[in-house]
DNA sequence: ACCGATTAATTGGGCTACCCAGTTAACCTA
DNA sequence: TAGGTTAACTGGGTAGCCCAATTAATCGGT
């Protein structure tokens, strides 16, 4: 168990030259990369028990706070689970934990509303242009099926712009790049809770589709300046025919 | 606040009738759960530091390590920052973690930057317009200030983009949008932390200045699409002349 | 009065050593 | 051999300590 490894790690070289990272590794992280290595490397198949803290503490070096940290944070996603006095185990699938943070809702004025708006604007518009440039059939098929709901939909079956959710949030996955994808859905649904009854006003969806049809199209044809262009009328279409619009 | 709990909280009833579900809630769910009240009670915003975990601790009565399992786990969705030394922060939005289990696998560093590195130009781009627009005399010479730095300044006094961070923070704020300057400042922090070694050179810090010039002058003049072209250039020119450009 | 450098307090990162209760497996007996 | 008892093991949780990075306060120089 005795070796010679100091007892503090550094961190990272003390601030030696310039434009070395700041960025300290943590060392629960270094451990999530091990575990990972352990599954991927098929030593470790679903369902299996992982080997005892204590065990693990010994192989890898590391205090059993810092075991708990990464073991944690793999309970979280699902992907671990942890029997008190009986070890943990490796997940068949993926569960949802219960604990999982819920979206952080906080009632917004008008002025943040606009706010959000030209964030999702910013964003969006730079998902459809990667979407035009890298989505896959089955993501484009995922796009325009939101699209063709539309067209075989009596107004009533319309509730609550799920149509319209779908859609964007189609495009945000196609774009490839999961930053992106999550500031999307996150922005989108911060913009719904904030209340966008003050958008277009009940019966507009036949316009919805009007505004989609032309992204959609762009997003197809494979021309992401197209896209982007699409997208961006849409979203200043949108801000000046509706209400929250000083 | 002081209550009598006890030294060691009974996991569950013990095992007294069948039926009963087995799980037992574990403490930093619990906690998770306190800080999920903290934010949508509306006491902690976007943006904001938490108290310390030696306040935390003592607040809610549990030892450290449990407070660190429960913001690791936060950590890794994307919802806290942790700055060692620094305190904790609540994200804007969530950042995907580079260490996240994507169906089993983590993503590349290489690749995780770059999607971080897009949705920077996406929101800084769009950043960058709205202070041309909009920005006062006193943010934009916050803008210039970082500038005026780099001209009298040896290599070594360059430590680790410090003047890079303020030169974009300072955009990002004079943009006069709150959501947007979040996010760019998150996307910032998380870039930093994944790590920006694979990208320019030492002794590349002179056309850092090239770089940054053109934007601010064309802030300066109040010319959004010129400001918005600018910082385009900017990302397009660093990424293709970087080492984490596939 | 103002600004830069130095010092002191604070904060997160990490470790060791404990105690407790549920689980598991070995063992011993009838 | 079946069944109960016990001992070892495992995760849950705490307390106290040290370190390095950050931040705030303080002090001296101009």
């Amino acid at each position: 168990m005795a070796d010679q490894r100091p007892s503090q790690r550094p961190s990272q070289r003390p601030s030696g030259d310039a434009f070395t990272p700041v960025r300290s590794v943590r060392l629960y992280e270094t451990i999530i990369e091990q575990i990972a290595a352990l599954v991927e490397g098929g030593q470790l198949h679903r369902g299996d028990r992982f080997p005892s803290e204590r065990a693990l503490q010994e192989k890898w070096r590391v205090s059993r706070p810092i075991l708990r940290e990464a073991f944690r944070a793999l309970e979280m996603q699902g992907i671990v689970e942890s029997r008190p006095g009986g070890g943990r185990y490796l997940r068949a699938e993926r569960i949802p934990h219960p604990a999982e943070f819920r979206g952080l809702r906080l009632s917004s004025d008008r002025e943040t509303l606009l706010n959000i708006w030209q964030a999702r604007e910013a964003v969006e518009v730079a998902a459809a242009g990667l979407a035009a440039a890298r989505a896959s059939r089955a993501q484009l098929a995922a796009i325009g099926r939101p699209l063709r709901m539309l067209e075989t939909m009596t107004p009533e079956a319309y509730r609550r712009g799920d149509v319209n959710h779908d859609f964007h949030a189609a495009i945000a996955r196609a774009s490839g790049n999961p930053v992106l994808e999550q500031l999307g859905l996150d922005l989108l649904g911060r913009f719904n809770e904030a209340g966008f009854k003050d958008l277009p006003g009940p019966g507009d969806w036949t316009g919805l589709q009007a505004d989609h049809q032309p992204i959609y199209d762009a997003i197809a044809s494979g021309d992401a300046k197209a896209a982007e262009n699409a997208m961006t009328t849409h979203f200043h279409d949108l801000r000046e025919r509706s209400a929250f619009n000083p």
